[in-house]
DNA sequence: GAGCACTGC
């Protein structure tokens, strides 16, 4: 994401970009292919004038000219660009489509959008015939969406020429790296390289392999400090919240002890869980003769992007415990030095084992949505980077117990109620939960519970005003569980119409309680789509731990004579999590929403249930397994 | 009696 300095004319600026003398030939050979990878560094201006340059030649002319993205910031801030740049309204000839926000119209032909939404749209179209032109952009970043992308664009183009229709164009672009994957996987497609960045950037590697890399940190940070005008700023990646508030106070102190000739420094932690107000420090210039220092997560990485960086020092770890190469942050708006505290040894042998999301994570989702997409065989589905057999079996198995799918001669193939599933913007157990909930008379109340658990968290944690915290929380906490005593928060905050003295009072986070409000919004629109009744139990409490312990049978866990707990499917023990409103409690039988593998294996946000409604929901899966005892 | 990088529909 490029965003160049406004003092020069913006058609000035186009003609500036390192891709703009690539331009002839670059149109040449896309005119003539169907699938391009493109290769090029951030700041060669490919995603802003790559679309610009097809739509002004007309390629693609017949239809929409899609750009994907990651990120909801990329899309809206390039969309935002690229409408500048044509000197159209945002939403006209160039828009963008996130979740929660389509600034598009009849008349856009150039479209931004993120990458899970463009699957969205494949559900209702799998040819994606809107569209003449997708450019699958970040390539490299290899999320799930992007990687399931490419077997989709892949399957439209070919059932697209078979078929007779506008033929597809589809274009890859990356920053580096998997050339050769990309390459194969789209049927050899030529490879394209662009000119790199428009600032150069200095890159260092340390001589040795660094074993402190706090101290390597500190130390380079003052290098710099000494060396360095005032005016040059530092951003320092770190891994989390922890350890660069411990690094801030440390340089803090050591900045006071330095000589008056050093000029000061002013240290500001970037992290996403700080307070919006707090996070706006790093746009504030430092006072005239201080430097300014970040220390961030790599939230600065994509998400924010800070002027008048000139150091990056990058200390190659991130809590995946995986080497980040993306020290692209100098070097934007002018040239900039980057510090890895690392060897280019280590950078070299370690980058490329980055292994795709799609291998790491829960297949379960992209399975359900793969058949909501009509594919035939998900089983052996043209995945670029194929996971393990192991995890599309388990995740399949997974459908089958939740009923989304059966298998019907050696054949997985989608029920009406998994199709009904993939209509959800969430994971198939909740979006089970909400389909069953009309017959327990409750959609409103395990919509807003789902909406509730959507979000990153609605509760707010200060450690250092702990007791404040327990006793604010008391009025709400339900001794049904955590689902119930977030819902009561939820209807309290309503009833205040989310007042935001309210929810300081009372330590909830107004950010992501508004977040719930447009995510209950969307399952409601879903759900009245697909002609669920919208009822609510009322005080009837009983019928939403009923309907939960039904959608979520799958993760129920049972108390053991000896105080402790198991899971009923797996038979592992489990306990409950201190974070818990039951944590105090030995309820016989829980549901609960997730597994947390750290110092043991704890179950989070957990709602009580009778053994009964649990035999009820998969009679055949428990059969004489419990120890039917009331709770 | 825990442990809190970051995205996305």
């Amino acid at each position: 994401m490029l965003l160049p300095r406004k003092s020069t004319p913006i058609d000035v600026q186009r003609k500036q970009l390192p891709i703009y003398q690539a331009k002839p030939q670059l149109l040449n050979q896309l005119r003539q292919l169907n699938n391009a990878i493109l290769i090029g560094e951030t700041g060669s201006g490919k995603t802003t004038q790559i679309p610009q340059y097809l739509y002004e030649v007309g390629i693609g002319r017949q239809g929409i000219i899609a750009i994907t993205q990651p990120r909801r910031v990329a899309a809206i801030s390039l969309a935002s660009r690229v409408a500048e740049e044509k000197r159209t309204q945002l939403g006209k000839l160039v828009g963008y489509t996130v979740r929660f926000e389509d600034l598009t119209s009849y008349e856009t032909k150039i479209k931004f959008m993120t990458d899970g939404m463009l699957l969205r749209e494949a559900i209702g179209d799998p040819l994606l015939l809107r569209y003449t032109v997708v450019i699958l952009d970040e390539a490299h970043e290899r999320t799930v969406h992007t990687d399931v992308l490419f077997g989709v664009v892949k399957t439209a183009q070919r059932r697209r020429k078979e078929l007779n229709k506008i033929p597809l164009k589809v274009i890859v672009m990356s920053a580096t790296m998997d050339v050769d994957l990309f390459s194969e996987y789209f049927n050899k497609s030529p490879v394209l390289y662009l000119e790199g960045r428009q600032h150069p950037i200095q890159i260092y590697y340390t001589k040795q392999p660094q074993s402190d890399y706090l101290q390597a940190a500190l130390v380079t940070i003052f290098q710099i400090h000494q060396e360095a005008l005032p005016s040059q700023d530092i951003l320092v990646f770190m891994t989390g919240q922890e350890e660069i508030e411990a690094l801030a106070r440390t340089c803090r102190d050591i900045a006071k002890h330095l000589p008056d000739s050093c000029g000061s420094m002013v240290v500001i932690p970037l992290y996403a869980s700080l307070p919006p107000v707090q996070q706006l420090r790093v746009f504030q210039p430092a006072p005239k003769g201080s430097r300014k220092v970040i220390l961030s997560t790599n939230i600065a990485e994509t998400s924010v992007t800070i002027s008048g960086i000139k150091y990056v020092v990058d200390t190659g770890m991130v809590k995946a415990k995986r080497f980040s190469p993306e020290s692209g942050r100098a070097g934007r708006e002018d040239s900039g030095s980057c510090y890895r505290l690392y060897t280019e040894n280590e950078f070299d042998n370690l980058m490329p084992m980055t292994v795709p999301e799609i291998q790491r994570c829960n297949l379960a989702s992209v399975m359900l949505q793969l058949m909501a997409l009509g594919i035939p065989d998900v089983m052996n589905f043209d995945f670029m980077s194929k996971p393990s057999p192991e995890a599309v079996c388990s995740a399949v198995e997974h459908l089958e117990l939740l009923g989304a799918v059966e298998k019907k001669d050696g054949q997985v193939v989608l029920t009406a109620l998994g199709k009904k599933m993939a209509s959800f913007p969430l994971e198939p157990r909740y979006a089970k939960t909400i389909l069953l909930s009309p017959e327990y008379s409750c959609s409103e109340e395990v919509i807003s519970i789902v909406s509730l658990l959507s979000v990153d968290t609605v509760l707010y944690n200060p450690p250092a005003r702990r007791d404040e915290v327990l006793a604010a929380r008391k009025k709400f906490t339900s001794s049904e569980g955590d689902h119930m005593t977030l819902l009561s928060i939820y209807r309290a905050f309503k009833k205040v119409s989310g007042n935001k003295d309210w929810c300081r009072e009372n330590f909830v986070n107004s950010r992501n309680m508004s977040l719930v409000k447009e995510v209950q919004a969307q399952l409601k629109e879903i759900c009245l789509k697909l002609n669920l009744k919208l009822v609510s139990c009322g005080a009837d409490t009983g019928s939403v731990r009923r309907c939960l312990a039904h959608g979520m049978f799958v993760n129920a866990a049972e108390l053991q004579p000896d105080g402790t707990y198991l899971a009923l499917d797996t038979h592992q023990p489990v306990a409950i999590h201190p974070s818990s409103v039951l944590f105090q409690a030995k309820p016989a039988y829980v549901v609960f929403n997730e597994l947390l593998h750290t110092s043991r294996c704890y179950m989070r946000d957990l709602c009580l249930v009778d053994a009964d409604w649990l035999l009820d929901a998969a009679p055949e899966n428990f059969g004489r397994k419990l120890h039917i005892s009331k709770s």
